[in-house]
RNA sequence: GGAGAGAUGGCCGAGUGGUCGAAGGCGCACGCCUGGAAAGUGUGUAGGCGGGGAACCGUCUCAAGGGUUCGAAUCCCUUUCUCUCCGCCA
């Protein structure tokens, strides 16, 4: 949620910020005749209580004086005040719920460094703060070389018979999947691996958090009010409870409607949860595979910052997740989103895109995302600054990494002229030490 | 699911209709004391919103929402959450 004040103060940085944005609701002139009416609300009701409480204060000196005849005369003063209050009241609670719910579907402001664009082919490849093409290219992993045709994840793992498309359509439909023995068992290792990495690497606490959570958590990281569609709703008493479609969600507010003190920050959290994605609006997109599943693992990482440190524990965050790919050998590249292919509540974004022999392309396998003080504001999670000053926290958010996507990538990059799958070293203490898996006996 | 108890400031905790945003304590900040520290001691210390250049003023907030009343932390209703006991349960 963006604050009105900002945009009141920058309303011409706030219309030109917002440009590259889809579907952008309002402008900031008219953010600002609602906000001109709230106040107007405000300062009509306003009135009216304080001249109730001080004649009501006179009425209790006066009782207590046993001037019964003035308190009388006070009294009914009071009165003739009671309806305007009533409605005032009124007025100023539709005031307050027509800024709140505009600034709800408001997306957040790109930084400055963010390219203007429409889609992805207007995202701009990145190389770390002080990178260039040249040192990427002798930090990151190298693009591995085939001696034959690669094949997709899903021809090998049927292959194996450790990937069942049919069955889990029997059980669930289309965009599951279920996996057998030593694909069920890599699938497993690398999600162990990556949490293990964070954990003992990177400055994570492990988080265990609830999957199913109340819509208020999902206002918080802007899943709600504008992306319902999206979820997977379960009844519940009276209401309902979603299925988390990250641990963005329970990791992001665990810290709603609190204040922090600036030494507790950052607080850095990490949690390897199942994500639960109806994706309505992308039927027909990748059907083959596991690539795009209503139900997946992944590693989530979440950083709780002051306003200041936010920046750069982006770049850390960015890091961190880039470790996962250098660590596992896998050949990836990063893109800063352009204004137009970033998420709702980001300020700027790093898509870590990994390499995928069999489909001959770049697929998403991590977004980073840098959220100012966007959903700060939303959740009320607040910290003290040096000053004593109450400020929105700074969040982050990024993927550490999807472990479906990994799987898929490790399968590709590692495959075999016979259909095997090479373990990488640093999973195969998580596979009890086994160099391959699959492929001819 | 049944029965009961509870929710007050950063934390603990008092407050059952009237100048209560709220005693007291802890914590924190600043000062005194000290060679320095501890102890002791003094002062200060909620947030949101609105008005104002500022000092400051107004308003709202004692889980949330509604009601009674001239006036509610305090009385009534609803909801949420927490705890205890019972039942059920991985």
């Amino acid at each position: 949620m963006l604050d009105i004040n900002w945009i009141k103060a920058n309303p011409a940085a706030f219309d030109m910020l917002q440009k590259g944005r889809k579907n952008v609701p309002f402008s900031a002139s008219d953010l600002i005749a609602i906000d001109d009416r709230r106040r107007a609300a405000i300062l009509s009701v306003e009135d009216a209580q304080a001249k109730r409480n001080a004649l009501s204060k006179d009425i209790g000196i006066a009782k207590a004086q046993k001037d019964e005849a003035r308190a009388a005369t006070l009294m009914a003063e009071v009165a003739s005040l009671k309806d305007a209050i009533q409605k005032g009241e009124e007025t100023r609670r539709d005031a307050d719920e027509a800024l709140r719910s505009a600034l709800l579907v408001l997306p957040n402001l790109p930084l400055s460094d963010v390219p203007v664009g429409s889609d992805e082919a207007d995202n701009a490849p990145y190389f770390g703060p002080n990178g260039s093409a040249e040192t990427a290219a002798k930090t990151r992993p190298p693009k591995p070389a085939f001696g034959f045709a690669p094949r997709e994840h899903y021809e090998l793992g049927e292959a194996m018979g450790g990937m069942d498309f049919e069955a889990a359509a029997r059980l669930s439909g289309s965009r599951f999947v279920v996996l057998k023995h030593d694909l069920a068992r890599l699938e497993r290792a690398i999600g162990q691996f990556m949490l293990d990495l964070h954990v003992e690497q990177h400055g994570y606490t492990e988080i265990n958090p609830p999957l199913l959570v109340r819509d208020d958590a999902l206002y918080g990281t802007n899943q709600l009010p504008k992306f319902a569609d999206d979820l997977f709703f379960t009844p519940h008493g009276d209401g309902r409870l979603a299925l988390i479609p990250t641990a963005e969600v329970p990791l992001t507010n665990m810290v709603r409607e609190s204040i922090l003190s600036l030494d507790a920050l950052p607080i850095r959290m990490t949690a390897l949860t199942p994500c639960f994605r109806s994706e309505a609006g992308s039927a027909g997109r990748d059907t083959r595979g596991m690539l795009r599943q209503h139900q997946f693992n992944k590693v989530e990482m979440v950083s709780i910052t002051s306003a200041e440190a936010g920046e750069d524990e982006h770049e850390k965050m960015l890091s961190d997740a880039e470790d996962v790919m250098k660590t596992l050998g896998l050949h990836y590249r990063v893109m800063k989103l352009c204004t137009g292919d970033m998420g709702f509540g980001a300020r700027r974004t790093y898509d870590i895109e990994v390499w995928l022999p069999g489909q001959d392309t770049y697929r998403e396998i991590s977004s980073v995302s840098y959220c100012g003080d966007f959903q700060g504001r939303r959740m009320d999670a607040r910290y003290r600054d040096a000053d004593g000053k109450m400020r929105p926290v700074h969040t982050l958010n990024g993927s550490g990494v999807a472990v479906g996507r990994a799987l898929i990538a490790v399968m590709e990059n590692y495959q075999q002229d016979d259909g095997a799958i090479a373990i990488p070293a640093a999973l195969q203490p998580y596979m009890r030490g086994r160099t391959r898996i699959g492929g001819r006996p």
